[in-house]
DNA sequence: CGTGTAAGGAATTCTGACACG
DNA sequence: CGTGTAAGGAATTCTGACACG
């Protein structure tokens, strides 16, 4: 019955107001984190922020890291390092997969 | 890293406006729809509905019916039908769950 | 029945700036 | 550097009603 392949983790469709709530962050604070490029919210063809619910989960964990004392610099540097990880995970997945496919495809030949 | 169980799809974090966005809708219908209690967006202290992406889903399917010349009541008769028959699988699946349990319980009491 | 629309008001969000430290 | 706040304006949303059919 679904249609699309919607990751709605992903989706930016939340306004600042709801960010605030969910995130007990201030107006300000949401914003400033932007000007830092911690996060990217979209925006309306009338330019109101639309965020996501991963946008969300960030917040908390820049929220956690402030506390912390950590400047908005360094957590942004973090968050380069914790993305290029991430990128390397994706590549040994993929590898990995290569690798099952190979097996299942010898595995196949032999005993077919 | 996640600290909440929450299931995204069903939390009300959405705005009429990019509901109208993302079902085509008109904000008229999306509140008749509502009047109808074909759906049940919440609301913020000062009013403001809120929508989760299943009821933008739902709100698609309400769509198509309408095209079809369906009326809101039939629609409404006919979600609450789904709704029991998901219920009734609910109870089979807690059924099957606990078949297993046994099984597994038994079958542990004896081999050990 | 289902939907459009104009109406008036209330709540939301935006930006740029001054303040403090 | 990070955050609060007052300011003015623009965009959003709400409700109840009249209209058409």
């Amino acid at each position: 019955m679904s249609f699309e392949n919607t990751p709605y983790k992903d989706k930016k469709v939340i306004s600042i107001g709801i960010v605030r709530e969910l995130t007990g962050l201030s107006f300000r604070q949401i914003r400033y984190y932007e000007e830092k490029r911690l996060l990217f919210p979209e925006r309306t063809e009338k330019g109101t922020r639309k965020y996501s619910f991963s946008d969300i989960e960030k917040l908390v964990e820049i929220a956690n890291k402030r506390e912390d004392g950590v400047q908005t610099h360094e957590i942004r540097t973090e968050m380069k390092k914790e993305k290029e990880k991430l990128g390397e995970k994706s590549v040994l997945k993929e590898m990995l997969r290569g690798q099952f496919h190979a097996y299942f495809k010898n595995n196949h030949d032999r005993t077919s």
